[in-house]
DNA sequence: GATGAATGAGGCTTCATTCAT
DNA sequence: TATGAATGAAGCCTCATTCAT
């Protein structure tokens, strides 16, 4: 699983055989099809895996940090701190989710997309909350405004994660709480308008 | 090679084949390797020759439209709406470089990410250009101010023109001038941040 | 082993897993190898079973049946009877042999093969009993009428068993002993003949 | 094609690799690939290719061959010779259609069964219109008698070629004429019933 | 220049059989 | 005896590329 993942990250989808998945697990090729029952559910249950464990910090995230007004930009900063370093904990899971998974196949990428639609949704509960305690004000167009966001964050995450060249060895000289303060000075300012 | 480019949008690298873009594009499988010397070399012309075209609109847009400070956010505001209105004309090329291009093999994905270093590269031109016209004040981290930018700008491209589902066909109900200020509103104010 | 007879008369020997035998079986398949030395085996096993019961109704038929001249064509359709309802009783081993086995490996296919040689003689045996009582005249070619016989028979009742498509669930609107009698019209003049 | 199809007459539809057939046949795999979509389809072509020629026989048989009433043993006696000499000169066909063939897959499966009804519908038309011209006495059952004579003939045609082992390579000690004699014989005394 | 038939390496998957427990 | 996970040989098929015409 670990190992199919690596290669799914590096190599991207089409170019991770099989034959690389059980090298890289050192078992043979037939024990693969006792466990899975093929290349492209191997995918999937590895996206719904990453898709539970991600959702999960956003939710908790926000179950964490919700507090005062004047906790609103450090709040935000410290949701985005959780999030990128979870991304960095989870490297080869983030490059198949936010890079290389859409090269797959239909199936596949679908489920990718399904990620990112469960990961606005989340994202969206957080603002409409914070707007129910006055956190924020009341948004013109709550949608649009959480689907720039969003946009920005998974920009920001993917430029930061794996950097201009899309490289999954690629280090940021940012530390997470970095990249999330200024990142959240977009968000809060942005969000407000 | 219109056919070509629709096909890579649409299916992905590794699931167009040749076979399918000389059916589209009304040519013999041998005239095809008559004219391109593999299918990774196809690419790379689809990708180098959007490259060309995608830059030329952040030049062109930031030449245009620099002015007074007061003309900051709409001199934002058109040049990202020229450039989602770009996008929206190309959404096959988007699409490939914005999302499929990564699922392809090492050289091709080289290509794609070397169109987005350039991209940025022309938007920290315009950023530096604004800092010595006294637009906007120095700023302490241009760099990262810049790629946070680009994050924001091709995040949201990326989800104005194919939707949550990274569809081909979706299409927004937000025009692009609506898109462009509202993400320039975000820009500008997180620049300044 | 009921349900493995009945995988092999539907799905053929080549379509039937052993992992479908012992699904259906309630065993694992571990369990399978200690019972069968291999799915060959447990096929060869099935058919000699089957041979023995099937010859015995030819040679029970026979004994039962015999006597006067009178009753020959009743004796004949009354053998038939037995036989069509044999082949109803046992309708999973007369697919296998009649149909299903020839597409098997070739030792297999043997093994069907020899049971047929054995209902042929089965036969012969019979008619020679009847030429020696003086039931039927001595005939010039006794071996080339009882494959004729013989031929008829099986090809009937493949027919009447499974059907123009040859479907193991096919029922036939005849009973055992209309068609039987039908079948003995055929015989007991072409034997005369 | 006729390579293929000795293939599948002597081994079987699933001992038959493709492989083997491309051996046989002197092309590469791949090209085989490029003149048949699939191992099925090859059987497919190549049973519906039978089926017109076997049916051909039939009909023209049948035009041949009507006549008076006197003629009808011989005139049937004639067709079951094509009969058997078409299979004789076929015998790869033969062997696949009446042996091997329903241990294929199902859709090849069907196709075979397919090409039997047919086979039998022509047979009834024959009969039909023999009863129609009086050659023979309207008869009780049509559908039954012509079903038993279809299997008497499927069933002496099979012995015939293939002998008791269902041997591809097997000759019989009669000729087609003997042998198509001998069934007439069973034939029009059974019809005729 | 153009065609389309031919190639062959290599991928995914199946499944009879084995083996550690 | 019984289990079920593990194995690996081998099969079908795909497809980028080449080549004779």
């Amino acid at each position: 699983m670990k190992a199919a993942l690596e290669l799914f990250a590096r190599k991207g989808y089409h170019n991770t055989k099989i034959s690389d998945v059980v090298k890289a697990s050192g078992v043979s090729q037939g024990t693969f099809y006792w466990y899975f029952e093929s290349k492209e559910q191997l995918a999937i249950r590895l996206i719904d895996n990453g898709k539970a464990k991600l959702t999960q910090v956003i939710e908790q995230g926000y179950r964490k940090h919700a507090g005062t007004v004047d906790d609103m930009i450090s709040s935000s900063a410290r949701l985005l701190t959780d999030l990128f370093e979870f991304g960095h904990q989870n490297r080869d899971l983030m490059a198949f989710l936010l890079i290389k998974g859409q090269g797959a196949d239909p199936t596949v990428r679908e489920a990718v997309s399904q990620t990112w639609i469960s990961f606005e949704d989340a994202f969206k509960k957080n603002v409409n909350r914070a707007i129910e305690l006055e956190m924020i004000p009341k948004l013109a167009d709550v949608a649009l405004r959480v689907n720039i966001l969003v946009s920005l964050i998974t920009g920001v995450l993917t430029k930061w994660l794996f950097g201009p060249m899309q490289d999954v060895d690629y280090h940021s000289p940012y530390t997470p709480s970095q990249i999330a303060e200024e990142t959240a000075r977009f968000e809060f300012r942005g969000l407000l308008g």
